[in-house]
DNA sequence: CTGAAAGCGCTTACAG
DNA sequence: CTGAAAGCGCTTACAG
């Protein structure tokens, strides 16, 4: 049984400079890169500091040097597999530069406001949103705070904040093309959440596409970006006295929730009674059991070029606004008879 | 365009008290539950601090208060689908009482001394390790810092600290045996990375489960948690001039791995040639294109369990350890042949 | 190179 | 109830 702390307080670099018989500046130069302090004393100090257990506070230095190396990630719940691939590559590069994410929970679709505001607290370097949206009004009130805002794939109405964004209406638009081509007539659409911007985006996207080939959509159900709304939505839609010969979904989630529908409880064939496209390419797409058409959208370079944002923006608050376009392409596997490229 | 904030410094309550009129002790005191102050101060400084934009720092809070409220969150990549749902879980449970999670991103089975030490510069209030592996040593550092830790899923070698953690083992044994009473002969293993500890109890589960119907694991693969692994582990085992007539699988992704070799890659019905049965219970296991049987590990259980042990172990860090034991249960779903319990 | 002192933004006994 | 002062753990000009 490991012997525990009795209630000793946190070893102070005044403890260090008392044992190493030296400053508690000099205690500080000795962590502090490029300080000029003797080799001998930084030493000594570095000898006392390993005595004890020295750990310098983070906190306490950020009140002084003004930067805290914490950055607030605004996530949801995780729930469809494309976010948590995302906040993992975003932690591990947040801590290869020496940033730390300080999480901010919000559910799902929900104004990030209150909870965001909340977080602020803590006087973070920046903050990523990647989950719910965004008023206006919030950004502002980051502004005044002086917290630079990242988006990730959400935009802001009023503009004037920095942002990685997928180009959805392209993406969308690239899967009507390829279905069109193939041949296709009555492509259905199963959306996402309404609030959601990317849900209007892709949505459109699909129109548009359909339209420079003389076609609407030919019926449509809204889902929630879930798995099982996929399913239901796809068993309503193929359940219909004339049924699609495709189904464009708003994730890969629901493409997913759409194949079980067709394969597993109609009784469907896909590609070959209908064919099914999602939108992300999640790692689970790849899977062969799915092995799903779908157009990508780059999660690491998401990341990297949030990143990039950060290193860009921290400390720099007269930069004027950049929003980085991910161009979003056509993944070609086995759920949808698609035209060659 | 939003207004950018002119380089003007965060409000402090020093700004608050002079708008106001008052003493920085009154600000602090207006916002500080319980504190006296008259309803007329209060209402200056309220007043005041709306008005400015005010919003105290957590962080020099911290340093007189001695309370962070902030909590060390361990995660790795998040590839597992457990994971994230657990995370979110997590981070939502610590919003509700007002914690934060602060990340540290190790990478997968690694050890977590490093990561871990490094983002105790903060000084948090406690560490929960959901991820990687811990090394008695670095427990011990974090008993010296006076950090309580909580494990999660893991064990320690040296005993002494919080845990919660499923019986890995019963829960195989679950498994083994409703696979025996149904009948089948040759069950075969798909192991996880060998370092991982709930790879070792789920394995002697199996194993013991097994010998107590005088059987023996029939053959092996090992695989390490993913999709892929447990898909190729199991074209392996299929292939074999004897195949298995069941797969046990040490957890839900490596199942699902396993069925999509069965099917798609074999051509063989699950669970009429081949049961394949899971571990954890991951969301998706309940989707219709898997429908897997497994033995479920209660993410809900071990969150509770993790704020509750949370909650009871800050700033007393002489309570003796507890561990807090998750029992598993058998879901049986349509990818295995099970006897009725 | 080194240390004493002031300061970062807050809170909390202590007097009043 | 209220304010002046000391203190939390660090860093950083400023002198030496």
């Amino acid at each position: 049984m490991l012997e525990r702390r009795r209630g000793r307080r946190r070893i102070t670099s005044e403890d260090v400079a008392e044992l190493a018989g030296v400053s508690r500046s000099a205690v500080s130069r000795t962590f502090t890169p490029g300080a000029s302090v003797s080799a001998e004393m930084r030493d000594r100090v570095v000898q006392a500091a390993q005595e004890l257990g020295y750990r310098r506070n983070a906190l306490a230095r950020s009140l002084t040097t003004n930067s805290t190396d914490l950055i607030a990630v605004v996530m949801g719940y995780l729930s469809s597999q494309y976010e948590p691939y995302f906040l993992g590559r975003l932690t591990a590069g947040l801590q290869r530069v020496h940033k730390r994410a300080l999480l901010v929970h919000v559910d799902d679709s929900d104004d990030v406001g209150v909870p965001l505001l909340e977080a602020l607290a803590y006087p973070v370097e920046a903050a990523v949103v990647a989950a719910g949206s965004i008023s206006p009004e919030t950004a502002e009130e980051c502004m005044r705070l002086g917290i630079p805002l990242v988006l990730s794939g959400r935009a802001l109405k009023a503009d004037g904040v920095d942002a990685v964004r997928c180009d959805n209406h392209a993406g969308a638009r690239l899967a009507a093309d390829a279905l069109v081509r193939a041949g296709h007539q009555r492509i259905a659409y199963i959306g996402g959440k309404v609030s959601i911007q990317s849900e209007a985006e892709r949505s459109a996207g699909l129109r548009d596409g359909l339209a420079s080939h003389g076609l609407a959509v030919f019926a449509e159900e809204q889902g929630d970006f879930s798995f099982e709304s996929g399913y239901r939505a796809a068993v309503t839609l193929l359940r219909a006295q004339v049924p699609p010969d495709a189904i464009f979904c708003c994730n890969d989630a629901m493409a997913m929730g759409a194949m079980d529908a067709a394969r597993h409880t109609l009784g469907l064939r896909v590609p070959d009674d209908v064919s099914i496209v999602g939108f992300d390419d999640i790692p689970m797409s790849a899977w062969p059991g799915f092995n799903l058409t779908t157009v990508r959208n780059p999660v690491d370079q998401a990341v990297d070029n949030i990143l990039d944002l950060l290193q860009r923006r921290i400390g720099r608050p007269h930069l004027p606004p950049e929003i980085r376009w991910l161009r979003p392409v056509m993944v070609r596997r086995g759920s949808a008879r698609l035209a060659q490229p």
